[in-house]
DNA sequence: TTGTATGCGTTATCAT
DNA sequence: ATGATAACGCATACAA
């Protein structure tokens, strides 16, 4: 049951006798209005409760101030702090976001990016599902001209404008880590293997490894599809071994915590028997026993970035290059890197 | 910068030398169309990566097929996972969802009610703000008849349609739990004092006291605002009690996981000191060590129900009751509560 | 089977 | 300062 009494410009305009274009200019303040009128306007519009229709509003106007975000999935603490960063930057600039999640698969990318050009949206800011491999619905996004931002995982195959982090570098400060307290043989968990973000940090941490004259051994890299059981899986054959590791790095603090969770269980030690360092820096890291040591992405930042890299596409009338944001990371050093300090 | 040159219905026409309105049916596979024209327009349409634009669409059938979804946060496992099991119902059903973030602040409630009504959502579903105590905005959104299903954080003074879990019976059970392991002097870390569930938990520990006999004191009763900082203090005021307690009630996990994470630092023990038992089985519970007892509510079926309840609402033409769904719970025993298996 | 006319609620361009 | 009219893109009742 709906309401078949929505109040209209028009109901206003009759009751008081006025066209609706005069009410409508009344409405949103123009000046020309006679003082008089406006206020009858607003105060009748008052009292019957009028609520400007959106989809009209856009429609007339030919646009709607509204951004599309795409996202792999609002679980991950990192992309729902993603939303948060995004939608302040964007309601600062007056644009609305509406948000969509890919449940990291392809299709439902397709999809979403379907809705939002029905949606009519000015611009597209997204992070690419696990599982997308193919562009071609992006490619036609551009031919479109949708302005787009791809943040965090990006591709090379897509000439869009991006904010990403210094995965290589960010990796190799990890790993460099665990090498300098101790680590000798690092093994590492990856994602999958055709996301571009996972083999930049695989990157970095064979640089660091050599770096520091000890051998790369592709045996000692894994691979997770990002759910937990893969994971477990993934790290307990890993520990399996001949000569496990001494020191893992993880992609995700995901990947991490079902490490460590499989390692509980198997009775295996964080650190003594294996050092942990991860990515994203979840509020989760500190809670857990030993806390987890963990880069962290400036997600405020990324977020204004991503925004206003937007938003020059947005607002300028000739076409904008695209440019790309690299942004540093941190290292948060907790216990399950360090051996020295076991406070509890 | 955008795209001046949406392709229209209007375009597909005079290309193809029809009128729109064939076009339009063709599009929509309506069966009085000649094969061959719909299969001439079909062709065009996607030659020329035709996108319906779906404003134009709602308004001129002045449905939007659309229901608002408002979250404290998403930022919480539970909205978060709520948020796809609605989803996911709402989609069977031909609905999409907007999501909306309060950020647990009255103010935004409005402010979003305010917008959904702009975009013309058919129908809404929330759970209110931790700071929302007055419901005036909600009684305007009835007023218009707009459906609505509360969920989770509900209010009496609110009448509509709900789906909650027996939050009294799950407090008690949950609070028989820590009796029945051994704990005499029973704490509760409850959330906002005007949060209708958190009486309802409060209530359901008071009734276990009094039916083991244990006596219940008020200055067992600590109230968090669900922040970090805040839930911290509160935890350590309450084991600096003359008689600390031996056992806590937590109300959610959030809560749960921030009293942890002080007691730890002051070394006081999980559960040999103090046990614990929470609300909401975010998934981090398992991964913490001492693993975290929760109540699981059963999101996949709340996410149903609620949707279920809405879109009863949304198909009538007549008015229809509200209706009331109380789901129950199920406690998962982990370690914090459990001094027995300490399996590690 | 297809076309014409009208409407959805609002804004915008001309007039007056 | 206000009104009439057209337009936004699509759907639909009515004609043909």
């Amino acid at each position: 049951m709906n309401k078949n009494t929505a109040v209209t410009i028009k109901d206003i305009a009759t009751a008081l006798n006025l066209s609706a274009s005069t009410v409508s200019r009344a409405l949103r303040g123009m000046p020309e209005i006679h003082p008089e009128t406006r206020e009858a306007v607003l105060q009748l519009a008052q009292e019957m409760d009028y609520q400007p229709n959106q989809l009209a509003k856009n429609l007339a106007k030919s646009r709607t101030k509204t951004i599309g975000l795409i996202l792999p999935t609002l679980s991950y603490h990192f992309f729902a702090s993603m939303l948060n960063s995004i939608e302040e930057a964007a309601m600062q600039a007056g644009y609305s976001v509406v948000v969509c999640q890919t449940n990291e698969s392809y299709l439902r990318e397709v999809a979403q990016i379907q809705n939002l050009l029905n949606s009519q949206v000015e611009g597209v800011i997204m992070s690419l599902a696990r599982d997308t491999n193919d562009f071609e619905h992006i490619y036609r996004l551009q031919r479109k001209n949708i302005p787009l931002v791809i943040f965090d995982r990006y591709s090379t195959a897509i000439d869009a404008s991006r904010v990403i982090v210094d995965n290589r570098e960010a990796a190799f400060k990890a790993t460099q880590h665990l090498i300098e307290n101790g680590c000798q043989r690092l093994g590492c968990l990856a994602g999958p293997p055709h996301l571009l973000i996972s083999n930049e940090r695989l990157q970095g941490f064979r640089e660091a490894l050599e770096h520091y004259g000890l051998t790369y051994n592709e045996r000692y890299v894994f691979h997770s599809d990002f759910t937990q059981e893969n994971t477990m899986m993934q790290a307990l054959n890993m520990m399996a071994l001949p000569t496990p590791p001494d020191g893992i790095l993880t992609m995700t603090d995901r990947i991490a915590f079902a490490t460590m969770y499989a390692f509980k269980q198997k009775g295996i030690r964080i650190p003594e028997d294996v050092a942990i360092v991860s990515f994203n820096n979840e509020p989760t890291c500190i809670y857990l026993s030993p806390s987890l040591t963990s880069v962290n992405q400036p997600i405020q930042e990324m977020g204004a970035q991503v925004v206003r890299l937007l938003l020059k596409q947005l607002e300028n009338e000739a076409p904008v290059a695209t440019e790309t944001i690299v942004l540093s990371t941190q290292l948060m050093i907790r216990e399950s890197s360090t051996t020295i300090s076991k406070k509890v």
